[in-house]
Parts: C-alpha cells; sequence; structure tokens
RNA sequence: GGCGGCGUGGCCGAGUGGUUAGGCAGGGGCCUGCAAAGCCCCGUACUCCGGUUCGAAUCCGGACGCCGCCUCCA
C-alpha cells in the first residue's frame, strides 16, 4: 500500500486509488517567462521520482503536467523584449524542457496547454455567471469565495481568518478581498479570446482546474505542486470544482521549497540561480542526489557546499559502477520492479527500500539503506564473495535507476597519447620501474586524468 | 494578527521513547612498490527551561530563534 502525506488531512495516509492499479496525477507545471530555476528542478525531481517509484512499483500511472503559456508575466516579458506572448513561451517552453530532460526526468504523458483550452475555460466561466457563483466586474470576471461552504480546506483556516489576513489591496467592486479573477477583460495589444461575456483571458486559476479534469477525469488521484500552491491556487482550482459539482483530487500532496541562505528561492524575490546554469557545470545526477537525499517535504539549501557534497557521493556510487561494471540504467522508466528477479540479499534490500519509499517516498531513508548495500557489496567482493557482491551491487545499480539515478562506469574515450601512456605505465610496472611508473602518472594527472591501479592494469578517467 | 513548519555532532541530512541512520570532511589501521579505489575502527550530537516516564532528540507545556503561507510564486 502507497502512503503520502496529504495536505487536507495534515498527515500521511494511504493512497486510495479511484481505479485499484492505476494512478492518475497532475502537477502544476511553470508559466514560461523566465529560465527555469533550481527550485523548478527539485519539483520536477521529486514527482519524476514519484512516478518512476510508483511504476517500478507496478502501477499504470497517467502523468499529466501543464505549462502555462498565458499571463501577466508572459505579456510583461513580451513587453519588455519588444516579442510577443507566443514567442516568450514558446521559447522559455524550450528552456523549460531542455533543462528537465538535461536533468532526467521523463516527459509527461500529457502537456496540457492554457491557451488549448480557453474554450473550456469560458464555458465553465459562464456556467459559474449562470449559477451566480461568478459576477463580473470592470475589469473583468471573479469568483465569490463564500459561495463554497468549505472554502480554506487547503489552506488549514476558515473562510473569515483568511479574510482577516488578506494583504490583497482593496479593490470596492470584488466582494471579498479572497474573490480571485477567472477571467481578465481584454486590453489594446493584449491577446485575448472571444467570450459571451466578453473578450478576454483566463486567470490562473481556471486553466489547472480545466485541464486536469478534462484529461484525467472526475475524482482523479493525486494533485501535486509547490506547498506555495497550496494557497490560493490549489484552494482555487478546488473551489471551482466544488462548484461546477465535479469531485477534485482525492489527494493533495504537496513538496517543500529549494531556499537560498534562509530565503525560499523565487522568481519574484529575483534571488535565483537557473536550472541551466548550474547543469553547466554540475553532474545532473549529483542535484537529483541531492534532491533523494532530503525528504521531498523539507526544505533544502542548494550551495555550493551541498552539490560538492552530493557530486562526492555520487563518485562513491560511480566508483561501484566501475568496479562492479554496471550497466547504466535510468535513461528510460524501468519495467515494473517484479520484473526482475530478486532473491537473498537483493530481495532483503528490495523490500528494505521499498518499505520507505512507499511512506511517504521517504528517499532519504531509501538512499541510506542503499549506501549500506554498496558498503556491504564492496566489501563482500574484498573478501571474495563475488556472488553476494555483484548480487548487491546489482540490486543498487536497479533500485537506484528505479529512482532514476543512473549509476555511471564512466567509459571515458581515451585519446591515443593517453593511451600510449596507460600502456608505457603497465610496462614500467611489470619490470618493476617505480620511478618511470610514478612520472608516466604524473604526465597523464597533468592532462586530467585520475589514475587507479587494478587487476587489469592502469584504469584511467575523468574526475 | 491567523495558520503551518523548523531548530540534530565540523558540514549536509534522517530519526517510529531504550540498542549504529546515511553521506561529505577529519583521524587511525588494512590493502598497495607508492598512490587511488575499497575495507575496518573512531565522533557519544540533538536551542533552552520545566514536566510525563524506569528511560526522551523522539511525548506534553513554556521560552528563545528562524522560515513559510495569508499578493505573483515550484
Amino acid at each position: 500500500m502507497l502512503r503520502l502525506f496529504d495536505s487536507v488531512h495534515g498527515e500521511v495516509r494511504d493512497l486510495r486509488l479511484r481505479d485499484p492499479g492505476r494512478i492518475s496525477m497532475y502537477v502544476c507545471g511553470p508559466t514560461v517567462y523566465d529560465l527555469p530555476h533550481i527550485g523548478h528542478g527539485r519539483q520536477t525531481l521529486v514527482w519524476d521520482v514519484a512516478r518512476r517509484w510508483f511504476t517500478f512499483r507496478g502501477y499504470d500511472v497517467r502523468f499529466v503536467s501543464n505549462i502555462t503559456d498565458i499571463d501577466d508575466n508572459i505579456i510583461n516579458r513580451a513587453t519588455r523584449d519588444n516579442t510577443t506572448e507566443a514567442a516568450v513561451a514558446r521559447e522559455f517552453e524550450d528552456e523549460w524542457w531542455s533543462a528537465m530532460t538535461a536533468i532526467g526526468a521523463a516527459m509527461p504523458d500529457d502537456i496540457p496547454h492554457a491557451t488549448q483550452y480557453v474554450a473550456q475555460m469560458v464555458d465553465l466561466i459562464a456556467s459559474f455567471l449562470d449559477s451566480g457563483v461568478a459576477y463580473p466586474t470592470s475589469d473583468g470576471i471573479y469568483f465569490d469565495v463564500s459561495r463554497v461552504p468549505d472554502y480554506g480546506l487547503l489552506a488549514g483556516q476558515p473562510l473569515e481568518s483568511l479574510r482577516a489576513g488578506a494583504r490583497v489591496e482593496a479593490n470596492d467592486e470584488k466582494r471579498s478581498p479572497l474573490d480571485f479573477a477567472l477571467w481578465k477583460n481584454a486590453k489594446p495589444d493584449e491577446p485575448s479570446w472571444p467570450a459571451p461575456f466578453g473578450a478576454g483571458r483566463p486567470g490562473w486559476h481556471t486553466e489547472c482546474v480545466v485541464m486536469s479534469l478534462g484529461l484525467l477525469g472526475d475524482d482523479f488521484d493525486l494533485h501535486c505542486g509547490g506547498f506555495d500552491l497550496k494557497f490560493p491556487h490549489h484552494e482555487n482550482e478546488r473551489a471551482q470544482a466544488v462548484a461546477a459539482g465535479r469531485p477534485f483530487a482525492r489527494h493533495w500532496a504537496h513538496h517543500g521549497w529549494v531556499m537560498v541562505g534562509n530565503e525560499k528561492m523565487s522568481k519574484s524575490l529575483g534571488n535565483f540561480t537557473s536550472l541551466t546554469d548550474l547543469l553547466e557545470k554540475t553532474d545532473a545526477r549529483a542535484y537529483r542526489l541531492l534532491v533523494l537525499r532530503s525528504h521531498y517535504r523539507s526544505p533544502i539549501e542548494v550551495t555550493p557546499a551541498t552539490i560538492a557534497d552530493a557530486e562526492r557521493a555520487l563518485e562513491r556510487l560511480d566508483s561501484l559502477a566501475r568496479r562492479f561494471d554496471l550497466p547504466s540504467l535510468a535513461g528510460d522508466m524501468l519495467e515494473e520492479g517484479s520484473h526482475y528477479a530478486w532473491e537473498g540479499e537483493a530481495l532483503d534490500l528490495y523490500d528494505r527500500v521499498a518499505t520507505k519509499l512507499d511512506d511517504d517516498l521517504d528517499t532519504p531513508l531509501a538512499v541510506a539503506q542503499l549506501f549500506e548495500a554498496l558498503g556491504a557489496a564492496n566489501a563482500a567482493a574484498d573478501r571474495g564473495d563475488e556472488t553476494e557482491a555483484r548480487t548487491l551491487a546489482t540490486a543498487v545499480n536497479l533500485l537506484f535507476a528505479a529512482m532514476g539515478l543512473a549509476l555511471d562506469a564512466g567509459a571515458d574515450d581515451v585519446d591515443p597519447a593517453s593511451a600510449d601512456l596507460v600502456s608505457r605505465r603497465d610496462a614500467a610496472r611489470s619490470v618493476k620501474d617505480w620511478a618511470e611508473a610514478d612520472r608516466l602518472r604524473d604526465e597523464l594527472v597533468a592532462l586530467g586524468w585520475v589514475v587507479e591501479d587494478s587487476a587489469d592494469g592502469t584504469l584511467i578517467r575523468r574526475p
């Protein structure tokens, strides 16, 4: 049984699926008006790991994540860059997927775009106007939150206390500061779509309801996003579903954010590091490992120090891959774990790891188990127990792959000059000419190689 | 003001009342021609003050500090 923290109930609970054996999940995607930052990378990694693990456990997962391609930020960016909204959205969506692919995220099964769903949004808004849940003002159509009795469910507090704390500036025409825009009336030089209640563009909160219900259907299983989306975004999505009489997400899951110093990283604070920049100087797998080593609901600190720490830990994994010549997996989604022959030590390890991951995706404990098994594999090999060593090493490789982390035995291309140095060094060592062997090793190191001796002679690799 | 979260050894980071988290860094040893990789051993930490308990990092109360949401935000 899979268990996951549910934001509505504030506790870890069993994942009660709409259809046993199948999981429908929706992850709120980005508004594409700038480069993705490290926090977006974490989001993608967290839910990529969840999806991969669920799949590995034999569930048929349908994973939907949207692109918001029309919004105030995109309009502002287009104005600033003297280009069109469509061009901005296209540029940064491309940047998004190339960065997400670079960190090893599998593509969603569906990628709905807000602009493709405007007609459905218009229908929904029209129905809200009909039923009186929505009302027009001079600048658009607003949703009346007081019409949803349990508004505040996700925020964890009642409407009244939310209203008391509202920081939104006064708007005479809104009935409550918590009421939110479903539709923004067309303005000159801004994209707009026709609607019976007046041309304009959709508000942010409406697209995800329409797209998630449209693609996954009523009562879908899991709605995911950052903690900061819990309120008001997800609250407002839910409110619309309630008002429309549609059963919405059965479970809500929210991940923690990336911190910079003691502040949340965000575009609006301007303190973000783009994922693209990070990947230029870092092995993407190190970032995945860093993310896996903390719980998805905890904040993480991404600094040069924590990245370097993860890189060195990753090196330990790759050393295992080299020692046992393990294949690099996880380029694609792995097939079900049940398809592999788990026996003895490997089966024990699988059970231990699965117990952790099934229980609210406890990746840090799972990773700890795998590092212990890594040590056991090396120890077994050192004492000559090749069977146990290989069994464990293979299981470690497989289970990291199940979380999307590919170990890399690192067969770097060796240029002829370096290859020559290697063979000369082996020759020198065979006649115990240590001075020459050391000199040749220094030459290789100067060329940027890491040099290791093995039973098969000199091995070189890139650091 | 309301709601939620956090404070763990040099660093990162788990932790279901009692027995080793794990990683990185550091020290010692084994292995090695010397290294590297690997293995073995070593840290007795939990913001503070009370309380419950035979026993608390873990439960309860309080204090202090920090963060987040209540506005766009992954």
